[in-house]
DNA sequence: CAGCACGACTCTGTATACAGAACCGCAGAG
DNA sequence: CTCTGCGGTTCTGTATACAGAGTCGTGCTG
């Protein structure tokens, strides 16, 4: 494999899961030195992830981590119910019916998958429900612009892990929109979407909104207890 | 400016203005020296181009100029209706009435834009609408969404430049969409979106259609004449 | 005459060297 | 004590050199 590429996954993972935190610097000779490759392809790699969005270059010449915010999270969902509602319309039309009604039977039983493989085996679930809808929808920019915007929300999923009883309401969800898909019921499909979006999106901002609260009292009362 | 920004907007505007023809290698070389550049801030121009689709790297190690199909035309305009007819909603919300009062009346006088300015000048009233459009939504994701996508589609418009009287259409139904913003109308606004891009991809798929059928009949037919 | 193999060439991917600019720290003056 | 100016340092941006892989052309063989 390329170094260059090598160099991105890396990156990319690190970013992704918050081993690098949120403004920290991003030093081209510091990089290159930990990964073991020259600047050269260690640049495109930098460069990849700031037109992702990964990487902040915008104030100043050295990249920075972005952080996350809430405002930065609806924003992203803004256009990822864009996105996922048309291709949740598209996938009801061009669906293989036998793909659907699998991914609903797994979904149903997501008590069984939590309680044996936690959350990381219902994780594998979704992305096998992500790459059948993107499948059925059969559109390349479609998907580009999909995964584009997942990348982002992965970190926020990082951040806000979620709580069983969430995930098992979402579960539900993404059943009905795999029954809608695989009956070929379009608007059934994007309205389920709206709806599990909807719930995905509280869950998170008030995951976040709770830890700023409580980062906030930890600072400015008790410190250090 | 930098020499790679400047490589990139040089080649993006060659790309984007048919000057380099679709099929083409571009080798990095050649394009360097042509540039009076090296071969590293190339690099970084054309990974940024093979970023957007704008250079096709999966075939092979050379990039491309990928070419333009009615199928993949059809494909961007999936994507494009969703985030424009969020986009009209969203924007509906938060617009400054104002703004879409004087584009609204800017539209209204396409007619004369048209004869004095010809179609360069009405296509500068659309990319006010455009800015005014993303402006209103407020959100940089949607944004950076809608920009990638209207990229792709600038080389579309070049190749069927639109007829006249397409345009005098447009500008009506930019004209409406404008006034259901101006109100506060979402649906509306999203409804008035959904025509117009039904006719502007109508208007493309024609065009492109009539000249595939007249490559054909000049290639087997009557050739030279 | 056709097919295959070998060799030269070109191209990409990577490493390294160098120049200009920005940033940090320190010292001196007000 | 604070502000400012200067020097050193570090960083990015660019150029160039080199290695490996792929490709094209040519010549030989069947």
């Amino acid at each position: 494999m390329l170094a260059s590429d090598r160099a991105y996954e890396a990156l990319r993972d690190d970013i992704l899961n918050w081993r690098i935190a949120p403004g920290t610097a991003l030093s081209e000779t510091e990089l290159a030195v930990r990964l073991g490759i020259s600047r050269t392809p260690l640049r495109a790699a930098l460069a990849r992830l700031a037109l992702e969005g990964l990487v902040d270059t915008s104030r100043g010449r050295t990249g920075v981590v972005p952080d996350i915010s809430v405002e930065s999270i609806a924003q992203q969902f803004e256009v990822r119910e864009a996105l996922e509602l048309q291709a949740a319309r598209l996938a009801a039309r061009r669906r293989d019916p036998a793909v659907f009604q699998e991914l609903a039977e797994s979904f149903a039983h997501a008590t069984e998958t939590l309680a044996e493989g936690g959350t990381e085996a219902y994780y594998a679930v979704v992305a096998r429900f992500d790459a059948a809808m993107e499948d059925a929808v059969g559109n390349p920019a479609m998907r580009s612009a999909l995964e584009s915007v997942r990348i982002h929300l992965f970190r926020a999923r990082r951040l806000a892990q979620d709580n069983p009883e969430r995930l098992l309401r979402a579960a539900a969800e993404h059943r009905l929109i795999c029954e809608a898909v695989r009956d070929g019921d379009g608007e059934l499909a994007a309205s389920a979407t709206a709806v599990h979006l909807h719930g995905s999106l509280t869950t998170i901002t008030d995951t976040l909104h709770d830890r700023a609260e409580l980062a906030d009292r930890t600072t400015h009362g008790t410190e250090g207890t």
